[in-house]
DNA sequence: AAGGTGACAGTTT
DNA sequence: TAAACTGCCACCT
């Protein structure tokens, strides 16, 4: 990855900046907002270049729908999301968000509509 | 150029 | 009820 300008990788990182601190959001969300429906993989796999982007992106803050913390073994180590997560109040037990409807924050309804 | 991959999601068996 | 399958779309080899 040397030159990604692809809009694509960019807009999901756009997207995941401006989750507010404290919130999570899930990839289909995600997927949604930026208007490639199901393609929840794509945000995904977009994550997987989030890594050394500057400004950085915080990919702790996005999850799967289940509030499961599936991408932290892509982290640095695999206890930095959820100790990243805690670190901005929220409670994580076994990989999980708690009352991750609670912290849930979904673009399509904070930001647009 | 074609096939395979991927930190998911929704539907069906 | 839980488990399995398919669909999704862009990126990589």
């Amino acid at each position: 990855m040397s030159k990604d300008q692809s809009s694509f990788f960019n807009d999901v990182y756009d997207v995941v900046r401006l989750i507010p601190e404290g919130r999570v959001t899930s990839y289909g969300a995600i997927a949604k907002y930026l208007s490639i429906g199901r393609a929840a993989r794509m945000v995904g796999w977009a994550m997987n270049a989030a890594h050394g982007q500057d400004p950085p992106v915080p990919a702790q803050r996005v999850v799967n729908r289940n509030g499961l913390l599936t991408g932290k073994h892509h982290f640095e180590s695999p206890y930095t999301m959820q100790e990243l997560l805690e670190s901005e109040g929220i409670k994580i037990e076994n990989d999980q968000i708690i009352n991750f409807k609670n912290h849930f924050w979904d673009p399509n309804t904070e930001l647009t509509l």
